[in-house]
RNA sequence: GCGCCCUUAGCUCAGUUGGAUAGAGCAACGGUUUUCUAAACCGUGGGUCGGAGGUUCGAAUCCUUCAGGGCGCGCCA
């Protein structure tokens, strides 16, 4: 129940009227007029900003306008007060008995209470985190997965179709240095040969060597004599004993993916040739030079003829290669590739989540979708900024030396699964994002996480108190309530709901959840600590009794704050 | 040089796809516990929304431009 679609409807309906009667001329688009929240030194419940939108086109000032269609609100059995406000605003404000009704309609229907059913539901692709199969995933990676996993949950809750995808890097030059370091590593703990840490191309981590072990272990025939003989056999070996590590890196976080694509299965499908004859057809490929980098050492650039995409067609800067001087493909055929095939499984929406240090990849990417799909907006890119570590006070800075970088499995074990889900989302994807240990690791009040779990779990402790559970269905013959100022202030802030996850859905932007939520618990933690005061705002009386207005109040605000905290993927305890 | 992101209170950030007197948290100071969980609450101070133009009934939000910070630029992935 969105009650302020419904009041859109009611309003659009209202004025479409009125033009018929000829009273008021209207837009073709009522798309501009809208229904929001006023701000709080009003005392109303929503405003509509309706006779400014359509004011000019009747040559009329707002505020005569609105007496007009304000005498077809007052109609409404639920309201008890339209007001006109200065430059022509139109503040309504509902009798007490349309939050009985609100809030009857909430326990009724608390499972469907915030999604927004759209006509349209679309199918979507959600790609993320995607790291290269190299090794554990470290926190850098952290920020995009729970991005990318909230945002797949935020359009499940909307009822659309998720599919959330993992593209598996394993084919090319990082690759093959990866399965170098792990024969190398083979042959250090076999033939205890020195292994090269400080060599170039050559992944000094440690946890080569657990792998190196596994491999071993499992394949007791393997020759570690010849690299190129075995190379393509370890190569798939190696992939999938850092595929484990990876999978279980995101288990850890709550992450489950439904599929993770191969590159290199792509490229030996054929799928590579197959798009860029696609492409070809549709003279989007030419042979052609490209310059040499800007802002770079490119003494050693040689000008050569080439494959190449036109994404400049598309918006991008350049052109962009496809093929490699050995007759590879580029990373960027193979993605086109890939894209394509997501093309072909007919998703009406792909979502691609990437890092800020990949942000200048998105326009040629999203040219060569435009190119293969004929639809402009068919991928969405997400970007997430860089997440700045701070322990003890200080920037801690990441590098590949060995030690110097902390994993999610590190991460989890000190922080948590839930408080780094939480910190992770609470700020928009477009800003970087302080991450502190120090702070994140103390069980304080300075921690939002628990502040907005502290509330469920006093609601808990309320229905414990009475020997009831809080997941307890509510059972009641008649929905007659009466709410103080206090409680409906709290309702309307739950009326916001559906319009959070409505914002958070279409824009991609799960940060607006644990803003919300932490608005919501403070509001409930305020009104808690009027009990202090005053009796009538306690929920439990002094025959240890609760009435139904309390009950279904509590019910409303706990089934909120449960719904959204499953989305973020985060527990609510019923006691801490 | 070019592209993307950011600039809002001392600090970290929200701000409902253009709305009304711009909001939180932290930090500072003062207060609240015989009673449903004080991991909480209440109060006080704090602002030229980076600067300058423009668009309109109306701009923190859109456009142009300038300044500052971050990330990126490849026949790497």
């Amino acid at each position: 129940m969105n009650i302020f679609e419904i009041y859109l409807k009611k309003i659009n309906e209202i004025v479409l009227t009125l033009n018929k009667k000829k009273i008021i001329i209207i837009d073709e688009n009522l798309s501009s007029i809208s229904v929001d929240v006023p701000p709080g030194n009003f005392n109303s419940d929503i405003s509509t900003n309706v006779s400014m939108v359509l004011s000019k086109l009747n040559k009329k000032n707002p505020v005569e306008l609105a007496k007009i269609i304000v005498k077809e609100l007052a109609k409404d059995k639920n309201i008890s007060k339209v007001e006109i406000v200065k430059p022509g605003f139109i503040n309504i404000k509902f009798k007490k008995s349309f939050w009985n009704d609100f809030v009857k309609n909430i326990i009724l229907n608390h499972e469907s209470f915030g999604i927004n059913q759209y006509e349209k539901k679309n199918n979507f692709l959600v790609e993320f985190v995607s790291a290269n199969p190299t090794g554990p995933l470290h926190v850098g990676h952290c920020r995009g997965a729970i991005l990318g996993d909230v945002i797949s949950n935020i359009l499940k809750f909307n009822k659309h179709k998720v599919f959330k995808e993992y593209y598996v890097n394993d084919y090319g030059n990082q690759i093959l240095s990866f399965t170098k370091s792990v024969f190398l590593r083979c042959r250090e703990i076999i033939y205890k040969e020195t292994f090269p840490v400080m060599s170039q191309d050559i992944y000094p981590g440690d946890y080569i060597i657990g792998i190196a072990k596994n491999i071993i272990k499992n394949n007791p025939k393997l020759n570690f004599d010849d690299f190129e003989k075995i190379s393509k056999n370890l190569t798939i070996l190696s992939v999938e004993e850092s595929l484990q590590i990876i999978k279980s890196n995101l288990k850890k976080l709550g992450i489950l993916h439904d599929k993770f694509q191969s590159e290199t299965n792509l490229v030996q499908n054929k799928e590579v040739e197959k798009v860029i004859e696609k492409l070809i057809k549709n003279n989007f490929v030419y042979k052609g030079k490209i310059k040499a980098p800007i802002g770079e050492d490119n003494k050693n650039w040689i000008e050569r003829e080439q494959l190449l995409f036109r994404s400049t067609d598309f918006g991008d800067d350049k052109d962009r290669a496809l093929q490699k001087s050995d007759n590879t493909w580029t990373y960027f055929a193979s993605d086109v590739a890939y894209h394509n095939n997501k093309i072909e499984r007919k998703f009406d929406k792909l979502i691609n989540i990437l890092g800020a240090d990949h942000a200048g990849y998105i326009n040629r990417i999203s040219s060569s979708v435009e190119a293969l799909s004929g639809e402009k907006d068919k991928l969405i890119c997400k970007v997430s900024q860089l997440v700045k570590l701070i322990k003890d006070g200080k920037p801690f800075k990441m590098s590949k030396r060995k030690g110097d970088y902390i994993t999610i499995d590190d991460l989890v074990k000190e922080v948590g699964k839930d408080a780094t889900r939480f910190i992770m989302l609470s700020r928009s994807s477009d800003v970087e994002l302080d991450f502190d240990f120090t702070k994140v690791k103390e069980k304080s009040k300075d921690n939002p996480l628990y502040y907005v779990q502290y509330c469920y779990a006093r609601i808990s402790s309320v229905f414990r108190n009475i020997n009831q559970n809080i997941n307890d269905e509510i059972k009641l013959e008649n929905y007659n309530f009466s709410y103080n100022e206090d409680e409906i202030k709290i309702l309307k802030k739950i009326s916001q709901w559906p319009i959070v996850i409505d914002i958070a859905s279409k824009k991609l932007e799960p940060h607006r959840l644990p803003t919300y939520l932490y608005e919501l618990a403070s509001d409930f933690h305020s009104y808690w600590n009027k009990g202090k005061e005053d009796n009538n705002k306690r929920f439990i009386d002094k025959n240890n009794k609760i009435s139904n207005d309390k009950i279904v109040f509590l019910k409303s605000i706990s089934n909120v704050i449960k719904s959204g905290m499953n989305i973020i993927g985060v527990d609510t305890p019923e006691r801490m």
